[in-house]
RNA sequence: GGCGGCGUAGCCAAGUGGCUAAGGCGAAGGUCUGCAAAACCUUUAUUCGCCGGUUCGAAUCCGGCCGCCGCCUCCA
């Protein structure tokens, strides 16, 4: 089956062709820093680094490219609530979305535009609406997009632009300057409530609209028109419908080819929220204990277009499930010397397939668990015959490599292995443990034992041997 | 009101017309073992919210019902 994803507008898979081949353009819709990102972020950031990812493996020369909204209400809000500069806010956490993303094992981007970098490129686009007329100046200073001018408004939502009138809640005074409720603004005017955060520009003096930042940025990194836009779903209406129009419109060009969004995740049955006290970001997770490599397989685990259920037991069955991998892997140190047989090279190149498969089609992450710890218990199931051997190890550390390239999370991070212990050090005990072993010295034996685990180390002695493995 | 989604074993979660309904966690047995710790193996849904229908054949398609949920102007 060929690599397919499904799309959006199409609301079906797709086969996935790039516009040029062999290279492949994507942008994501990244974090706004005005506080710390919560796991529901993060589900969206690692969808789009397991696509990333995919299309690593799958050859494609990706460029990638991730906003970071520093400019917006909420970031305003927030310096003026503390009292300090919007530096000062978008600095701290657009730092700390960085190392979370880092601990995460998420792969960087190619480029992270942030937008107060590209206020020119904004106020381009803007002027170019201007002058073909899908958007107008407000009383107020501000500028609107004219929703009217645009025909094919609503499409990428599945909204029809006459169902639109509906919700009119328009009672927020910040709206009453509009010709059109549905008209969404290009250009804030400044404002009182602005402080300085503004922008003298030949718009006027003010700040961009949310949308706007997107689409400037997206086609200054990657072009008129580029293959992938990703984003969780209560991106697709307003954020996503009214950067079409806008892009479209002003740049007379495609824009994104196709469009996909990932899912939002509940916790322990239910909607997150702050009052609920189900509300978790990363650094929560971590002082409880969690481990970055289990959020990430939590996060990783459920396929993007389903509602992930969170809940701490399912963190908790992470680690078990990954320490079955790394118990795995560990026990191939112990295949007796041989040329792997057949069935071992069937049960290997059938995982193999079905993990490609199952990736191939629209990233079925649960899919490709499945085949591999199918292997997993296949071959240790070999092992515990005595059937395997080491003559297939090299084939299997190939195809490991290459899951832990999609998921992230198959190999052990370092920082979770590395504690500077010479390998040569620890094997001359494990070495003189097994020797007072022999002699039946259970004390000398005990004692080396302890030694190594409280230098973290710990053993594991079976019929063929003993292994040991960093705590 | 408009648009859309979901309901699969104790929990999480694939599968969307046809081999025996993936996989993980948990649980129960067993193996190994100086002790210990761990690990490994095996088993674990005659059935896919309920009721009808279409079909040679449905968890998968259609209709109805029950339950849960999302979006409808700046929230991943």
């Amino acid at each position: 089956m060929a690599l397919q994803f499904y799309d959006t507008r199409l609301r079906r898979k797709i086969p996935f062709e790039p516009l040029a081949p062999g290279t492949v353009r994507m942008y994501n819709c990244g974090p706004t820093i005005y506080d710390l990102a919560h796991i529901g972020n993060f589900r969206a950031y690692i969808f789009a680094d397991l696509l990333r990812r995919w299309l690593d493996v799958r050859g494609f020369d990706v460029t990638q490219v991730m906003n970071i909204t520093d400019v917006d209400d909420k970031t305003i809000r927030r310096s003026r609530n503390e009292g300090v500069s919007l530096e000062d806010v978008t600095g701290r956490y657009g730092l700390a979305f960085f190392e979370d993303i880092d601990r995460l094992n998420i792969r960087r981007a190619t480029h992270y535009p942030r937008a107060t970098a590209h206020i020119d490129q904004m106020v381009e686009l803007v002027q170019a609406l201007l002058e073909l007329g899908h958007a107008y100046r407000a009383e107020d200073g501000s500028i609107y997009f004219r929703v009217n001018s645009f025909p094919e408004y609503g499409s990428l939502s599945g909204k029809r632009l006459a169902d639109l009138r509906q919700g009119e809640r328009v009672s927020d005074d910040e709206y009453e300057s509009k010709d059109d409720v549905r008209d969404f603004a290009l250009w804030k005017a400044w404002s009182e409530r602005d402080g300085d955060v503004f922008w003298e520009t030949p718009l006027g003096k003010g700040r961009p609209g949310w949308h706007i930042e997107c689409s400037a940025m997206s086609m200054d990194h990657l072009g008129r028109e580029f293959d992938i836009h990703t984003g969780g779903v209560d991106n697709i209406f307003p954020h996503h419908e009214n950067e079409i129009a806008q892009s479209v419109c002003g740049a007379g060009a495609g824009f994104a080819r196709r469009w996909m969004h990932c899912e939002f995740l509940i916790v322990e049955g239910r909607k997150m929220s702050k009052s609920l006290g189900n509300f978790f970001t990363i650094r929560d997770l971590l002082d409880q204990g969690y481990r970055p490599r289990e959020i990430r397989y939590v996060l990783a685990a459920t396929q993007y277009r389903s509602r992930l259920n969170f809940t701490l037991d399912g963190l908790r069955a992470a680690r078990s499930a990954l320490q079955r991998l790394d118990e795995f892997r560990d026990d191939w140190k112990l295949y007796p010397d041989g040329d792997p047989t057949r069935e071992e090279v069937e049960v290997v190149e059938r995982a193999a397939r079905g993990f490609d498969e199952a990736m191939d089609d629209d990233l079925n992450v649960s899919g490709a668990l499945s085949h591999l710890f199918t292997l997993v218990r296949e071959l240790n199931a070999m092992r515990a015959e005595g059937k395997a051997t080491a003559g297939i190890v090299p084939r299997l550390e190939q195809v490991w490599t290459r899951w832990d390239e999609a998921l992230g999370f198959v190999l052990p991070f370092e920082e979770e292995s590395g504690d500077g212990l010479e390998t040569g050090h620890i094997e001359a005990l494990v070495e003189q443990r097994n020797e007072a072993r022999a002699r039946k010295d259970w004390n000398r034996a005990d004692a080396i034992r302890e030694q190594l685990a409280e230098e973290g180390i710990e053993l594991k002695d079976g019929p063929e041997g003993t292994v040991w493995r960093r705590r």
